[in-house]
DNA sequence: ATGGTAGCGCTGCTA
């Protein structure tokens, strides 16, 4: 299985790349986060052109969650299972079982600064996911964009950011907790050094030619994907203005593959 | 260089 996920900072000004990206890569499984458009506006028919079945969960000019499949996409929930998806304000998380694997793709909320009701409920979102991912049996992967930094060899330097969210230790440990569970950092497991690699850069002050980032952007696995992981890498390549009239996301595509069962 | 980038959408918010 070969998933990816990322976050492209808008569907609608990056839909030229990811499909040029599906064709290139031929992932199983794309998370995508930031889609930043509403249900209706999502472009199901171009991905399936593409051989690709697909679920969205937005509702307009922030977040938005999507999960495209070409090895089954089923018992899709669009929000936190308690939860009603008509009544979500904010598009943060979607469910699908893609090849006998429970896929999560999550938009973790920014927090914006220490100390702000939006870095509280930053925290208490990823208690929620924590609850969320206790009641998956099977086999699971959560990716996305997790908007913390697991460590200080996750980001260009630790100095920076002192004060700062992504690094505090509350954020720290709600993630942490995630492992505490039993899920493993696909990435880290298959490259324990550190620092980096990154897969987000600030768009401002040229910081990704400075090599200025912060790994953010994560694929947890249960223990039996983690046993049978065959690669973890970021495509930053994608980062790269290339080819295309518009630019490119402040995010780059963290892919993981991993053998089936036998 | 007294601003720095990008998206959405039209004013300022979000990241």
């Amino acid at each position: 299985m070969r998933l990816v996920t990322w976050n492209v900072n808008s569907l609608k000004a990056r839909q030229e790349r990811v499909e040029a990206w599906l064709e290139d890569n031929e992932p199983d499984v794309c998370c995508l986060q930031e889609t930043k458009c509403a249900d209706t506006a999502f472009p199901a028919a171009a991905f399936a052109a593409l051989g690709y079945e697909s679920a969205h969960h937005g509702n307009g000019r922030w977040n938005g969650v999507a999960i495209l499949s070409r090895v089954g996409l089923d018992d899709v929930h669009a929000g936190f299972a308690d939860e009603d998806a008509a009544s979500v304000t904010e598009c943060r998380i979607l469910a699908a079982t893609c090849g006998g694997v429970r896929v999560l793709s999550v938009y973790v909320p920014n927090g914006r600064a220490v100390g702000s009701e939006h870095y509280d409920f930053k925290l208490s979102w990823l208690a929620r996911l924590r609850a969320e991912i206790a009641r998956v049996e099977g086999e699971l992967v959560v990716c996305g964009d997790f908007n913390v930094a697991p460590s200080d060899a996750d980001v260009f330097d630790p100095a920076a950011f002192v004060g700062m969210t992504h690094v505090t230790p509350a954020e720290r440990a709600a993630l942490g907790a995630l492992l505490d569970d039993g899920l493993v950092d696909a990435l880290r497991r298959l490259q324990p050094k550190g620092p980096g690699p990154f897969t987000w850069w600030d768009y401002r002050g040229g910081a990704f030619h400075k090599g200025e980032g912060m790994r953010i952007d994560l694929a947890l696995c249960s223990r039996g994907i983690a046993g049978r992981l065959t690669g973890a890498f970021v495509d930053r390549e994608a980062r790269k203005k290339g080819a295309f009239d518009s630019s490119p996301s402040d995010h780059a595509p963290l892919v993981v593959e991993w053998r089936d069962t036998p």
